[in-house]
DNA sequence: ACCCGCATGTAAGTCGTTACATGATTCT
DNA sequence: AGAATCATGTAACGACTTACATGCGGGT
């Protein structure tokens, strides 16, 4: 969507290859977009007045075109901060496999949750890191929410809080699949 | 997805729309589809030989197509529910919000996240009361876990850490939205 | 008279993924 | 020599949403 773009431009100005890296890293726990989804979108928010570019050359690496927030789009993405949420369903394929598990087999399935909590347990541990720097290096600035980095930190709890949860769960479905008799 | 049809059918013969009425009762917090998607997708899975219909004459009622799993999308499902799922972006647009949060009104986005907390906490209760009324009626069968009964409740328990958590992520961002001077 | 439940579909459009397409420089 | 980084796009396909389309029976 175009305000995971605006909200990232509201922050700094950036290249379409920029935005890309930064959904992929930043947005990466509860957004993404490929590239080829970026250049488009980046379009249509300038068609609308949104955004704006400025080309820059280079002479050791290709031209680029960085993009800025316009006022217009600043405008834009505070009415849509505050604006509700949609009511959309989460879509989540592992709990619909969870909800068809009595069919498969318990050992394989239990080895399927086992893999899914060491996946989320690594987040969730490179989640706390990031959090620990945070905290240091922005100790005053998160006293105060009206700053980008307490809004940073702010998605990162709900990244830690997810991912905490989603691994304890899994391990709870494992544990179960594997203390039964059936194989 | 076609395995979210085929898990329901796993249990029950069903027609189109009662399986419209059950993704959205049943399977309403992880996954989602409207009617217009299942039909075609019934009629796709049908091709593939996973699922086949038998149509029952009705009086009062418009006729209906009943709709069972066959031996080879028994299989299908089996094979699918043990293999690993893709790694794909979780996107929350409540997140991306909350990541834009600091160009927008303090107070309005405070009174956004309050209304999210109450509608988390309110799917929260009502999966509670769920909860309570399995572990009563479904005692025996939740103790093992290749019943469908320990699978409906195994994805419950996903929902309701998910609801918590995120009620709570919410309260913690609406507190300090409230708590500072700008408005 | 009108809405709700039962029952089944199609069409248009948006959103997202994967693959196609190109090309220079720098590091291994 | 080959891979990675920087840099920007298009095309095909699949998933999902919203709207269009029809029709009967029962309840208010």
């Amino acid at each position: 969507m175009g305000y995971a773009l605006l909200g990232l431009l509201a922050r700094e100005a950036l290249t379409g290859y920029d935005l890309t890296s930064r959904v992929r890293e930043r947005l990466g726990f509860f957004w993404g977009a490929g590239h080829s989804q970026i250049y488009p979108e980046l379009a249509k928010l300038e068609e609308r007045g949104l955004v704006s570019h400025r080309p820059v050359e280079q002479a050791e690496r290709p031209d680029k075109k960085v993009y800025s927030i316009t006022a217009s789009g600043m405008q834009a993405l505070e009415a849509w901060a505050v604006s509700p949420v949609p009511e959309r369903p989460t879509r989540d394929e592992l709990v619909l496999k969870a909800y068809s598990s009595w069919v498969a087999d318990q050992d394989e399935a239990a080895a399927m949750f086992r893999e899914e909590e060491r996946r989320h347990g690594e987040r969730l541990a490179r989640y706390e890191e990031i959090r620990g720097w945070m905290e240091r290096e922005w100790e005053e600035e998160l006293r105060d929410p009206g700053t980008p980095q307490f809004a940073t930190y702010a998605t990162l709890r709900r990244g830690l809080g997810y991912e905490r949860e989603y691994a304890e769960w899994c391990r709870w479905v494992a544990e179960r699949l594997e203390g039964s008799a059936e194989g």
